[in-house]
DNA sequence: CGGGACTCCTGCCAGC
DNA sequence: TGCTGGCAGGAGTCCC
């Protein structure tokens, strides 16, 4: 599923139930998802209280009452579904895997958070398991393993053309590979990257090192503007990505390459072309891009 | 060392 | 209808 718009829209769902909640209780059906769960992990979970809820890149990280942030990754699949609970009776317009039967399946952990009168089952879904959660001391967050090597921020005042030119300038390999690289800029994914190097008219084959100044610095408003937009609109919705409530994004009507083979090119109307990079899908124009 | 290929896992869909 | 192969939003690891 999720690129940072999608887990952007994931955490603006989320954190109304979990900001200022305490953790009741801690549900894992498995003992691990890509990596183990942490030791005692539903020990060190319970009756924390949730500070905030905020991003970094395609993370989302929970800072505790207990001095640990609560880090989770969704990696290709995972998604979290929110049921919530008032006075004992389900908020009414908030659903719980109605629109999906497949759901349950996947179901390898489950936080009820209560907040006042509410309590929400927050339950995490993956069936890939690519994704995962860690606990770490918030006071060496930077330091931990997830975000030692992180780049920027992507629509951080941070990331410019100029510091793109900098982490780029002795690269050898192609603009798509870096900008894919979460040490370059972090939260990018395979779909806005083909859709911001289709805005900027960059050729995902072309050398990053070998890019002008220029056309970086043209590049970067455009990953900030197609990024916006998509959070604008809730995330794309392929497959199985939904809001935690459910609801689909719409940003995916809007893509002009990505799974757009054989299609006309919005721009000049030659079909786009897909190649495969290290496994990956690329889609583009041979003739807007160069 | 940088960079590319491969790998983890399950589900879905197109094609036969 | 049913099987098979290919592909999927990520990223760590291995090898050249």
């Amino acid at each position: 599923m999720p690129e940072l718009p999608e887990v952007e829209t994931v955490r603006r769902g989320l954190a109304p139930a979990l900001e200022g909640a305490r953790i009741a209780e801690v549900i894992v059906n498995r003992p691990d998802l890509r990596f183990p769960f942490p030791d005692n992990f539903v020990g060190r979970l319970t009756d924390a209280e949730v500070q905030s809820l905020a991003r970094r890149g395609k993370y989302l990280l929970a800072p505790l009452s207990t001095g640990e942030t609560l880090i989770a990754h969704l990696g290709m699949s995972g998604r979290f579904v929110i049921e919530r609970m008032q006075d004992g009776e389900a908020v009414p317009g908030v659903f719980y895997h109605d629109h999906d039967a497949r759901a349950k399946k996947h179901d390898h952990l489950i936080v009820t958070a209560v907040k006042g009168n509410q309590s929400s089952a927050i339950t995490y879904n993956d069936p890939r398991r690519f994704g995962f959660v860690d606990l770490v001391p918030s006071s060496a967050l930077g330091e931990c393993r997830h975000f030692r090597m992180m780049g920027p921020e992507p629509l951080s005042p941070e990331f410019t053309g100029q510091t793109l030119k900098q982490s780029v300038a002795a690269k050898q390999t192609s603009i798509k590979a870096a900008l894919l690289d979460q040490r370059v800029v972090s939260g990018l994914g395979n779909i806005y990257v083909c859709e911001a190097l289709y805005r900027a008219g960059i050729s995902p084959k072309r050398a990053a090192g070998r890019i002008s100044a220029g056309r970086l610095n043209r590049l970067v408003p455009i990953i900030k503007q197609v990024l916006n937009e998509a959070i604008a609109a809730g995330g794309s919705s392929l497959r199985d990505f939904s809001a935690t409530d459910g609801q689909l994004g719409y940003f995916q009507h809007d893509f002009s390459v990505y799974g757009r083979e054989g299609a006309p090119c919005l721009g000049c109307g030659a079909p786009i072309r897909r190649i495969t990079t290290a496994g990956r899908s690329t889609f583009y124009c041979s003739h807007c891009q160069r």
